[in-house]
DNA sequence: TGTACATCAGTGAACGCGCGTTCACTGATGTAC
DNA sequence: TGTACATCAGTGAACGCGCGTTCACTGATGTAC
């Protein structure tokens, strides 16, 4: 039963959010190929008709959850004005450290989603990882207010040490969230107050 | 061949430690009954013998990790003279975020080591990891000089936030090392360079 | 203290299961005429 | 435009492998007398 061309790239990209979706729930080694295609509503079968190795879509699910997590911050670093964009920003690390995004099974930010697993992962997703990494904090940079260059190398030091505190604590508190819930607020809380503030 | 019960107090012993090693190395999915055992020099069917589960032996082992890195945080702790103190501090935390400790095999932290391994776990490991990290802060905290009770709550906060901001900005090196080297030792320079200073 | 037997840590084959991957088959689509 | 055939995405059984766990067996230690 052969398909309309539309329809076999559409299962295909059905397949690969699908991926992306259980990769930041699970990570990559949780998510059998056989449940990832029938929740993508096909059979295993047909996984090596669109993808050579489970690694080379783990790969192509990794471009795609960067993907999804720099336009986030793209949108805030378009904004003109600068103290708009200051809140703006505020208002995302705020939701980036809620316990709302703690207790959401599919963690939004990829650093801690796929942390760990990632380093034990071979070539193409450690490129993808390397390059959605570098994207990411560029973007984070620009929405800090990078773009003047004077202060250019504070602000990119300042963006990277936010989004390792960030996701530090995104990380720490799930770790404890199930085994100490108050700790886990705790942590939030704290790195939330203390994220580091523009250069000196 | 039965053997003499301290003989096996010690085999028992090499097995936990032989785990703590190599889950420090690989997590504790990516490591094998079987391995584990041959690793500690013996064989696989002995297992039982000593631990019901692995996710038995995954908590103690988990135990035994945290009780590592406490006891180097409680050394500084310890120092009586405070910037004596503050100097081993600097030192630690300069050693955490050194290229070295990131090419280490298995890291000493922790957090950095199970990170996201810890909230697919179930019950047993859930529970050490969680007062692992409770004393690890504990300690923290204490060797950051928090003796005094008026600073007490804004010395823990920033104990938090250091933390948080060590654990992310080491696993982030550590994802990026082998794609991009450059990146990674930036991430590891920006990190120190930003640690949370003493409360404002 | 010496002897006889029960205990139990260690061994390695075996089991059952889930996983990534392969394969023969199906049948509607795409294409060549 | 209509027809005949090749293509190829999807299907589900099957394969091979590694894993956690079980089990019958061994033989030196611990223990009861």
């Amino acid at each position: 039963m052969r398909l309309t061309k539309e329809k076999v790239a559409e299962n295909k990209a059905r397949v690969v959010e699908t991926a992306a979706r259980l990769f930041r729930e699970k990570g990559f080694e949780r998510v059998a190929v056989t449940d990832l295609m029938h929740a993508a509503g096909l059979t295993h079968g047909g996984f090596y008709n669109h993808f050579e190795s489970k690694d080379e879509l783990a790969a192509e699910a990794c471009v795609q959850i960067f993907a999804g997590a720099v336009a986030a911050i793209e949108r805030i670093a378009g904004i003109e004005d600068a103290s708009e964009r200051a809140a703006a920003l505020d208002a995302y690390e705020r939701r980036y450290l809620s316990e709302r995004a703690r207790d959401a099974p599919a963690a939004r930010c990829p650093m801690v989603a796929l942390g760990t697993d990632v380093s034990r992962q071979h070539g193409p997703v450690l490129q993808a990882y390397a390059d959605g990494l570098r994207r990411y904090l560029d973007a984070f940079t620009r929405a800090l207010g990078g773009a003047e260059p004077p202060r250019r190398k504070a602000v990119r030091e300042q963006a990277i040490a936010t989004l390792a505190m960030l996701a530090g604590a995104l990380s720490l508190a799930r770790s404890v969230a199930a085994a100490d819930p108050k700790l886990s607020n705790e942590i939030l809380a704290a790195a939330f107050a203390r994220l580091p503030q523009a250069a000196k």
